[in-house]
This record gives structure tokens, C-alpha cells and sequence, in this order.
DNA sequence: CCCAATCACTTGTACCTACAAGTGACGACC
DNA sequence: GGTCGTCACTTGTAGGTACAAGTGATTGGG
């Protein structure tokens, strides 16, 4: 009954932690984070806009904003795309790929303090179990969590 | 291993659904709400500034001017406080009680249907413990959770 | 071809939040 | 009983996000 209350406190205080220890250790919003591993992670460090979009909940007016400011700080490239010229191609500069390198440690450790550390190993394993459920309805297609490129590529 | 993967994307989506729809439904941002149904709950309707900040996890600056805006729509009140010269009592007004009766059902009703019918029953439980987990952690004097009142209480 | 519709993105404006400084009230100590 | 320090808030300013409008590039039909 009281499950979902304590979820939402959650997902109240978490963003707040984790964005704090960003803002802190590295001058990064979680969500400028989220941008450069999601670009880290990409072949060759190059996404699309809209792709980058997609796997960031952002949308293309936000995500322009963003990059702007990262571009300016040198961690992020903006390149018309050859194939679209419409398209935007956003490429991780070296600084860029050095800045994630040496946030990824601190970022991980704080998650694990406050999530993973704080659960007996059979709650993480219910934790992966229950998160699942609720991104297959909240996020269908998998966008977040890149299930649709695995899907492709299998 | 990718179960704190997943919780962060639900942390970065949940909020999104939530404020969505109270934004549409209600004209009210998820931390309007919240203010709202906090003062619903306490005695009077009413609550001191810093006791409502403690219970959103908000910053005092930022109740201040949520408030003055729920003032201006009428929902709250704020007053003096009579025993305490430098506090302010927020209050629920009639229109405001009104408004959290009238909003509450879509937003219980949002939250079953995008978290409590995603999870089996089990699954329910098993979220009870770990959010609980998690609070302990992120929250340990239950400011959320107003386990500390009840604890007075008791 | 050429024109309309769409797409991919950028820019501009308004709102919301965070941080810093300021105001008035209370408490304690001398 | 005056003064210093703290408390509870408010106000002002800067930064980030959302929504709406605008700019080129591309596609599809006539």
C-alpha cells in the first residue's frame, strides 16, 4: 500500500544525490552526464541529434541547448552529417572521452553507496526484476536502455 | 550488475510521467502537489514553512516562492505565526482542499498504472523493503516520509 | 522540374529552481 | 536592558528546461 509512496520519495531524493555529486566533482548535471557516456558508449563516440535525443528522454530542443554549452566547454563536436544534411552529428572529443574517463569512478561509487551498498544481494536481484517491469512500461521501446540497437544488432 | 542501470533510468523517466500528467489534469507541478497534499494531511491544514520544506525536501527559498505563487491562485494562505514571531504558517484553503480532492484519484490512479499494475504482488513487497532500504540512506530522519512525526507521536 | 509537406535542428521567450544577500524577530549573555 | 548571534523567512539574480516559432535540407507527388 505504502510501496509506492516510499518509491516516489525515491525518486524524489535519488536525482538530487546523484546530481549533487556531479555538480560537485566534475561541474556536470546528471543529465550533461548522461549525454557524454551515452556518446562514450556510441561507435566511434558519434550519435546523431535525434538519436542522442532518443537515448537521453531529451528533447531536441533541450538536448540542442545542452550541447551547445558542452561544445563550448570542449568536451562535445557538432559536424553536419554527410549522408543527411539535416542532421547533426555529435562527436565526444578527447577531452570529452578524459572528462568521462575520470567522472565515471566517483559516479559509480556514489550509486553504489546509496543504492547498491544499502540492499542485501537478493534485493539488487529483485530491484533488476522490478525496475524491468516498470521500464517496459514506461519506456516500451527500449530507448533508455539501448535494448532497441541490442535488438538490431542481434 | 545493470540493476542500478535500470533504477537510474526509472529515476530519470518517473518524475516525467508524474509531472505530466498533473500538469495537464491539474495545472500543478509534481512539487505543487506534493506541497498541497502535505498540508492536506496535517492537522489544521496548516504547517510552518521550514516543517513543509522538511516534508518536499525543498530548499526554504524554494517553497518561498512556490507558495507565493499557490497564494496568488488562492490555494494557500500564508499567516504569521502567533507563538512565533518569525515563523510563517502556510495554510490550505478551502479552494485548495477542493483542488487535492478533486486531482488526487488521477494522480493515485496514474501512479497504479504506471508502477503498482507493472508489478506483480510480489514484486509490490519486495519494492516495499527495498525503497525502505533506500530511504534509510537517503533520507535517515524520515523528513519524507514523516516517519519522525509519527515517531514523536508514539 | 517544381512545389508542398515533412524532417532535423536551432533560436527565442517564459517559467522554475538554486544560490546569495537582506530583513525582521527571538534568545542569551553581560 | 542592550548587544551579539542565530533563526525563519523573503527577495534578487543567474542558470537550466519547456514550449513555440523559424531556418535549411529532403522527400514525394504533379
Amino acid at each position: 500500500m505504502a510501496a509506492w509512496r516510499r518509491l516516489v520519495a525515491v525518486v524524489e531524493l535519488l536525482p538530487g544525490v546523484l546530481d549533487g555529486q556531479l555538480r560537485r566533482d566534475a561541474q556536470l548535471t546528471h543529465f550533461d552526464y548522461h549525454v557524454l557516456a551515452m556518446l562514450s558508449e556510441a561507435p566511434d563516440r558519434v550519435l546523431r541529434m535525434t538519436d542522442l535525443a532518443a537515448r537521453t528522454n531529451a528533447t531536441l530542443p533541450r538536448l540542442s541547448h545542452v550541447v551547445r554549452r558542452l561544445e563550448e566547454r570542449g568536451l562535445v563536436e557538432r559536424a553536419p552529417c554527410p549522408s543527411d544534411g539535416r542532421a547533426t552529428n555529435a562527436r565526444l572529443t578527447e577531452a570529452g572521452w578524459a572528462k568521462v574517463r575520470e567522472t565515471a569512478p566517483g559516479h559509480v561509487a556514489t550509486v553504489r553507496e546509496h543504492v547498491v551498498d544499502a540492499l542485501t544481494p537478493e534485493q539488487v536481484t529483485q530491484l533488476a526484476g522490478i525496475a524491468d517491469a516498470l521500464l517496459r512500461r514506461l519506456d516500451p521501446d527500449g530507448r533508455l536502455t539501448g535494448a532497441l540497437d541490442r535488438a538490431d544488432r542481434d
